[in-house]
DNA sequence: AATTAGTTAGTAACCGTTTTCATAACGTGG
DNA sequence: CCACGTTATGAAAACGGTTACTAACTAATT
């Protein structure tokens, strides 16, 4: 059943048949009622392939995630498919698990024209190429972002957030505080390293190598980390870690020492993902509006792909310092 | 730069360079090798769209969800993914957030033939709609399935993992049983309601229906509920819960009611998510081979896309029960 | 009444591939 | 050397919508 079928049934032609569906202010409404009718009556679908063919536009939207099962991200993809359903938008997934050839490959989406736009929740593709890219085609980058690079970017600022929270720990009296950071090859683990030198340096407390330990984005691996740390000869007495899964793994390497937390370990984590409420003690965090940054991220490659010009480029989300039982002494 | 104008620049036809392409077998070497340093030359790349249109297939399937943040499902939906980018597929994303209008709306992706085939981690629409639809596309269930409805499903056997669930505690010596339940609407919730009054049946206890309260699927609703069962004149001393996050949120509850988990209240989940491992105490659970789940569903799928005959319609996956702290003491 | 503007609907071109069919070139065996 | 099968390629017709253009008609203005 296609369109010039209906054309027929209501005799009309499949132009006027495209103008019900797609103008109906085109139409009379004696004619648009009868095409309706037919349409209804047969359970006439348009062939939606034929339209994307013919308009040039797919109306879906491919997003690229490090990691699906992530309860971070799954909530800011949450906010992205919220914006993009209502606007007509489907979603295609893109999940690398952190790789970047996984990553790269999925940019053929966007040359095959196989979608209207691209929103890359991890960008550790090298510059010139997402240049060359956003300048061709509809792209945001959120969360992740490159430095330097003039693509719309949605994120909140983690340095200064990954400062506030180390300034938790050292106005808790904190002065061996160590920092297990993500992978060093995001830029994200960079950045939160480096506010948590700022914090350091700014407080006259030293930065000690052996401090810093760098981890995978895993419970494990913090796990892991932490019993380094904590066997150093002087151990710290505050950990700030790069995330709050990660943070979990060194709560629980810390229960395993036989270790309190917070009174012989304060731990401070990041994202606020819902465990970190449910979890024991509950995490000391920095609460990233996830939803929020899905949402703005959508909002603003609907606007790419209608040709809008954007005002500014950068947005800066507003992070929280959010104080529970894992650094706090009641 | 369309296949036309690669074919000018290869002195062939456009039915060459697309023979390159998609069947290079057919042309000669001296011919594939000329139009294919063309098409890397000027870096052409097919219109999949105009492709998707003639050869009326899109290669793209949909999953739909009933929750994308949930750790246990995102996990299913990357085995789908796994298999579907092994043999070309894209995924789109149907996150229903479980509404049942929206599980309506996605199909149709199906009727429009925007996708090749579906696979449903969620199933409350009514039995002969899905009936018709799989007379129709290629449609498979996982994890949730509707009675008596013949469509290829892969799931565990909810009934007995329940019973099994039940029974552990039972042997454990308690009598007192409560279970909480998800939303009775959904058929799992169903069955593990009925696991568990099998297993209480089958060793001669009561039923009892104060010791029964459907929850919803979320921490903070069991916490409710298992403060409601506690308040009881002879509260449980162990609960078979839902879920694992609601299992949490059951423990949390115990807590703060100043019970110990295992030894003043035992607590049994379902699931066996990450998490459950982390939380403290670790979760006893139902272990559900969620990747194994994805992976089977989407080899189904590609087989009813492929017009492969199906021997068997009905899959049940083995789970596991999994002994840990929050019901057994040491 | 003639002109103009506005509304409505039809005609036909077009979007970029794939594939059928026809044809040409080329051995190969009789 | 001819008939034939085989292989390589091209021409052209789809696939099912959308939309620019045009025409017919109506209503309003002069």
């Amino acid at each position: 059943m296609k369109m010039s079928d209906v054309a027929k049934l209501a005799n009309v032609s499949a132009a006027t048949v495209s103008r019900v569906l797609s103008h109906p202010e085109k139409v009379s409404a004696e004619t648009r009622q009868r095409v309706m009718d037919v349409i209804n009556k047969v359970n006439y679908k348009p062939h939606i392939v034929a339209r994307q063919f013919r308009t040039q536009e797919t109306k879906i939207i491919l997003v690229v995630v490090p990691d699906i099962t992530s309860a971070f991200f799954s909530k800011v993809l949450r906010g992205i498919e919220h914006i993009a359903l209502e606007n007509g938008y489907q979603v295609i997934l893109g999940d690398t698990e952190n790789d970047i050839e996984r990553e790269d490959s999925y940019i053929n989406l966007l040359l095959q024209k196989q979608v209207d736009g691209m929103v890359l929740l991890t960008a550790r593709l090298n510059k010139s190429k997402l240049e060359e890219l956003a300048s061709e085609f509809p792209l945001v980058l959120a969360c992740e972002y490159v430095d330097g690079l003039n693509v719309p970017t949605v994120s909140i600022d983690n340095v200064s957030s990954a400062r506030k929270a180390t300034e938790h720990l050292i106005q808790l009296g904190h002065s061996k505080i160590a920092h297990i950071t993500g992978p060093i090859s995001v830029i994200l683990s960079r950045d939160r390293l480096k506010g948590y030198k700022q914090a350091m340096i700014s407080n006259d407390l030293e930065v000690d190598p052996a401090y810093i330990q760098e981890g995978e984005l895993s419970f494990e691996s913090s796990y892991n980390q932490t019993l380094k740390l904590l066997s150093l000869s002087t151990p710290p007495t505050a950990i700030f870690v790069f995330n709050d899964e990660m943070a979990m793994g060194t709560i629980k390497a810390a229960k395993d020492s036989g270790l309190n937390v917070p009174s012989d370990l304060a731990v401070v984590g990041f994202d606020n993902i819902k465990m970190s409420s449910v979890f024991e003690p509950n995490l000391t965090t920095i609460d990233q509006p996830k939803y929020a940054i899905g949402k703005k991220a959508m909002e603003l490659l609907l606007k790419l792909i209608n040709g809008e010009p954007l005002k500014k480029k950068k947005f800066v989300m507003k992070d929280e310092l959010i104080i529970r039982e894992s650094s706090h002494i009641e």
